[in-house]
DNA sequence: TCCCTCATGTAAGTAGTTACATGATTTC
DNA sequence: GAAATCATGTAACTACTTACATGAGGGA
């Protein structure tokens, strides 16, 4: 996956393996680390492989390394990026990918989307199916945390699904962790 | 960290691998995923070095393979569930740790809970401050969705606060996933 | 009879971490 | 002058996945 988020990355801006780890931390830090020890060797052999630009600057006494996509490079990554969901691939996959939607166009980011909110519904699904197996009340303390886990699977799965609807319909950013009360109160006057 | 899991998972109860791999699908398959390519090697290991017993039986014509937590086992497992929350490791690694939180005295466990509480709302702090040096209104596509993973990480950091206060006072599991809206509810009335 | 689940394992490959090694530049 | 950050990389190790290989038992 590094591959295809290092080229995205430097899609349009020439950057260093540095800016990349920086930039990588900053924007999907919270579910992708990126490491020296793997950037550098990753970023040798896609400019050996015809999938970025290498170009060498000397600064004062300090060489740098800029890398940017090539066409080759920039056709690779449209191809993973627009591959379908993949049911197996952890949330993190998902993710990464969703970082770069702008880059495809809206119809195929929508179906997307869409594909992957009813992959958490099936996902919902099951949890629900496990929980019905589960006593809830008056649990041990073994059992109490081992279910609540259960119960986290549950509550991040729906606000993924809150998330993916608002951002399909590109609601405006600042709002969505506000509009969570909105939802209520509407329920509430209902 | 799969060792820890396994040997969590059979500290009372006698599993096969087989067995174990769908325990870890139906329990914390929602961050962890166990395979049989790896499970098996380590359930050799574990028991080579005395963290586990191992007991053949023959069903038919069918080998099992149950195991079981030694004494041994059992400190080590023991001495990685009370070690403080790791800033560094994906949220996953505490999830699994929580799973077995019931095994700690509850003193240790709060503690516990309470540093990755603060841990988050030093990650929420960080993540407002990457968030405000950014534009959220009139996006590009790029730009949009680019920053809407931000947006993820900040809305999954809050739910992942609210469960860690809600299982730190064990109030009922059932009422977790509704208790979203009680608390709006008191909000609206002050 | 055929397919699915149960059951154990190996081999090859991919991914990722941690520690090490080096040195320049900037900021306090 | 010291410490933090910038900047590049290698080596050893650990973790994880995927594909392969084998075969029993149970249900349609």
């Amino acid at each position: 996956m590094l591959d295809y988020i290092i080229m995205g990355m430097v899609l349009e801006e020439e950057l260093t393996g540095y800016d990349i780890v920086k930039e990588v931390q900053n924007s999907i830090g919270n579910f992708y680390k990126a490491n020296y020890g793997r950037l550098y060797p990753a970023l040798s052999k896609l400019a050996e492989k015809g999938f970025l630009t290498m170009r060498e600057e000397m600064q004062g006494k300090r060489l740098k390394k800029y890398y940017q996509t090539t066409a080759l490079g920039r056709q690779t990554f449209l191809n993973w990026l627009s591959a379908p969901v993949d049911p197996n691939a952890g949330g993190d996959f998902q993710l990464a990918q969703i970082f770069f939607y702008g880059e495809l166009p809206k119809e195929l980011r929508d179906q997307r989307l869409r594909e992957y909110e009813a992959l958490l519904e099936k996902t919902l699904q099951q949890l629900q199916q496990i929980e019905s197996t589960l006593p809830s009340e008056n649990l041990s303390d073994k059992d109490y945390f081992g279910i609540s886990t259960l119960y986290y699977g549950f509550a991040q799965a729906h606000n993924t699904l809150r998330w993916l609807a608002y951002i399909r319909e590109q609601k405006p950013l600042s709002q969505f962790l506000n509009d969570h009360n909105e939802q209520n109160k509407k329920e509430k006057r209902q």
